[in-house]
DNA sequence: TATATTTGCAACCGAATAGTTTCATAATAT
DNA sequence: ATATTATGAAACTATTCGGTTGCAAATATA
């Protein structure tokens, strides 16, 4: 099954579990308090989320506990970045528009 | 139906019809030229990108050329902010930590 | 040891998705 | 006027997706 970040940021409830995990370690009963989807459903989410590397695992006894695995969200930004370059260069040019037009008004 | 940009990126064609309708507008045919699909899945592509409002269409007689409409891709960069303070954070610390180090190092 | 808890996995289901083929409409060219 | 071109929409199909229920394995607790 090929799954990529873009895929799995697709989904609300994946990106809200994303949200969930980013500043701390869960485990999936209590991911799953927060939605209003069996735990079954959530583990799914995980299991794609794992699948393409946005999360990492680290097994304590039973327990699972599940979090962000941040270097993989800066994939989305790097994509990002040749789109990033574009609205930049149309700021600078709406800058120097409005530039060009105080110093048209001055004369 | 509901749209939203996240779904809208999902997919790897519609990724590519970004990418390639990002620097100059194109029409549907130009765009279909490019892949290997019909003409008519592309424009399926481009209703999902228009109704998410990541593209615009400007008429021309018979021809409808699309282009990106950068400011909905700010929004996908918006969402990513509140992950990039976190990676930044991790960077700090890790700045932190390091130079300390060279700290104890000089010892 | 017996029981409860945490978890993932398989099987199933309905809805959505991406693609195709066919058709309708409007603008342009001959 | 007729043919051609550009495009979107409809109908259909196979596949994927997100969800459910039921179950099995592993660990913790009585």
């Amino acid at each position: 099954m090929r799954r990529d970040v873009f895929q799995a940021i697709a989904d609300p409830t994946r990106r809200a579990i994303i949200a969930l995990i980013a500043l701390q370690a869960m485990t999936p009963n209590a991911i799953a308090e927060n939605f209003n989807t069996t735990r079954q459903a959530v583990s799914k989410h995980l299991r794609v989320l794992t699948e393409c590397e946005l999360v990492k695992q680290e097994y304590q006894g039973r327990e699972i506990y599940y979090s962000l695995e941040i270097e993989k969200m800066k994939e989305i930004d790097k994509w990002l970045d040749q789109y990033r370059k574009i609205w930049e260069t149309k700021f600078n040019q709406l800058d120097e528009l409005l530039t060009k037009m105080k110093t048209q008004a001055k004369k």
